[in-house]
RNA sequence: GGGGCGUUAGCUCAAUUGGUAGAGCUGCGGACUUUUAAUCCGUAGGUUCUGGGUUCGAGCCCCAGGCGCCCUACCA
């Protein structure tokens, strides 16, 4: 009764879930407590599993076990009862409710009382069933936690919306959601332990920032009451850890997230997990090398093999070398022309026309090349490549090439023909990156909204001396995409929604 | 941003040409001491996303909007 009071409108509800709020208000007005605050358990439903791995058919123990779980099947007889619990890890176990055992009224408080999705407490003697199922025949139930809505129909796949708006539900239906929050935990793990092997120190580096830098991408506006002042999400630690590289923390990497006020479809996130790592003395070569390391050791780690199943089925080989291609070289083979950083921009327009793709007009050499070479090269990509030596004028944070002029000291990572990360030889002459950010500063003042900004105490940090380094950024979801095979909505555990 | 498709019971989905909105599972009532998505009998459950319009009559047609998905463009 006074459940009603204090939730108004339980009259409307659909009948299930007032089903379950009135067999709550039974549970209290009878002094069971539907959501007691400890249960006796003695043992996870893994452990009963791990500690009796092969009893016969119509086995008895003599042990008795207090175990919980959620119930996810309800097979009821009249003086006989079966369900089935599942604990958090996805472990199950089937338990037998019998009324000679566990009695007449708790056997029919079990039957009113009880819905699937309920959590319940079981105690009593491990035994398998006639059929050869390891169950714990009760002597006792208690509820653990009553469930106010129903489950989802098991048998039938959840909508995808309803999997992303309500990743809980998801978790609970699907044994490849809570897979792949595994699977991530364990990649990051690996990461970090691939780092500090290596001897690198992990540092967190400002999300809230006063200046819009370190990539080319729209950022997300806030502000500071207290300063007064607007602030960007940061687009990218990049800034920040290069400071820490001039003060001497000479191999340093960050795991953390990133916001980009752009669009978002299966390989775009406007909140995304990034990991950022610089050394000292190395280069895009030797960066590309342990690049590779990391991805290869998080999928041993997490799969225990470098050759990983992705969700269609079909293989991925991450193992051995990897393959490297130039950009200029392989567009020019695409081409069927060559194309250098002298190619003119009007000849690179024309090879645009001729191929189809259309390129906004007032595109320079760099983002031209970089646009062609998508529209012809990366689809092409599927096994793990790194595509080298990009346009220097989109890279503006990146050390001109040793040798080949009007190129950039870069490479991007292809896997499955998406960008997983990108690695420099870090620019670290404070005089020319501080004509490449006037540069970029000009083109934010000309409209560019993705530019950044003129940094000055980034390049106050630059002139105290850095020493050359090599950078890298990979994306954390998409490394993810890459070992499973599923959309970056699969490997986000709440991705960005709309309200409902 | 542009185009297309979708939105119906707790969940997954039907509904012919515009003519009483259905099924399976779930729920509720009953039977059943070895089930595995238990089975059997009975039964309930709807503001058809929202707002307007056309029509004797709209889940269906028209207009506007919300949310989602796909294609397309862009950023990692």
């Amino acid at each position: 009764m006074t459940d009603q009071q204090q939730s108004p409108g339980v009259d409307d509800l659909p009948e299930q879930m007032r089903v379950r709020r009135e067999k709550r208000a039974r549970l209290l007005a009878e002094g069971t407590e539907p959501y007691p605050v400890q249960l006796p358990r003695t043992h996870s439903l893994r452990q009963v599993r791990e500690a009796y791995p092969d009893l016969a058919p119509d086995a008895t123990t003599g042990d008795v076990v207090a175990v919980a779980g959620r119930v996810l099947f309800v097979r009821n007889s009249g003086k006989l009862c079966f369900t089935t619990l599942r604990e958090g890890d996805g472990t199950e176990l089937q338990v037998m409710l019998s009324r000679d055992k566990v009695g007449e009224e708790a056997l029919a408080a079990w039957k009113a009382d009880v819905d699937l999705g309920d959590h319940v407490f079981i105690r009593g003697e491990v035994i398998t069933s006639r059929r050869g199922e390891l169950s714990i025949l009760a002597d006792e139930w208690r509820m653990a936690a009553k469930a106010l809505r129903p489950l989802p129909v098991s048998h039938k796949p959840l909508a995808e919306e309803t999997r992303v708006r309500q990743r809980y539900v998801d978790l609970i239906m699907r044994g490849q959601a809570r897979d792949m929050v595994r699977s991530r935990a364990g990649v990051v793990r690996s990461l970090r332990e691939s780092f500090h092997q290596r001897g690198f120190l992990e540092v967190e580096t400002p999300m809230l920032q006063t200046m819009h830098g370190g990539a080319t991408a729209r950022p997300f506006v806030t502000h500071s009451n207290a300063f007064d002042i607007d602030l960007y999400l940061r687009i990218a630690p990049e800034l920040y850890l290069k400071r820490c590289v001039v003060g001497g923390i000479e191999k340093v990497f960050e795991i953390n997230r990133n916001f980009r006020n752009e669009g978002s479809d299966s390989t775009h996130s406007p909140e995304f997990a990034m990991l950022e790592f610089y050394e000292a003395y190395a280069t895009y070569d030797t960066n590309a090398v342990m690049t590779r390391e990391l991805v290869q050791e998080a999928a041993e780690s997490v799969f225990g093999t470098q050759v990983v199943t992705l969700h269609d089925g079909t293989e991925y080989d991450l193992s051995g070398e990897w393959t490297t291609l130039s950009m200029y070289e392989s567009l020019s083979e695409a081409l069927g022309e060559e194309a250098t950083p002298e190619t003119p921009v009007e000849l690179l327009r024309k090879h645009a026309q001729r191929v189809g793709a259309e390129l906004d007009p007032k595109l320079g050499h760099g983002k031209l090349i970089e646009e062609l070479w998508e529209h012809l090269v990366s689809g092409q990509l599927h096994a793990p490549t790194f595509v080298r030596d990009f346009p220097v004028e989109t890279s503006p944070l990146t050390r001109q090439h040793r040798s080949i002029p009007g190129v950039a000291e870069k490479w991007d990572l292809y896997i499955r023909g998406f960008e997983l990360a990108t690695g420099y030889s870090e620019l670290v002459d404070p005089v020319v990156e501080r004509e490449r950010l006037t540069e970029q500063a000009r083109l934010g003042a000309a409209g560019d909204d993705e530019a950044m900004q003129l940094d000055e105490d980034f390049l106050r940090a630059l002139e105290y001396g850095m020493p050359p380094s090599g950078g890298v950024g990979m994306g954390i979801d998409r490394l993810l995409m890459a070992m499973t095979g599923l959309g970056m909505r699969e490997t986000i555990l709440f991705p960005l929604v709309k309200p409902e």
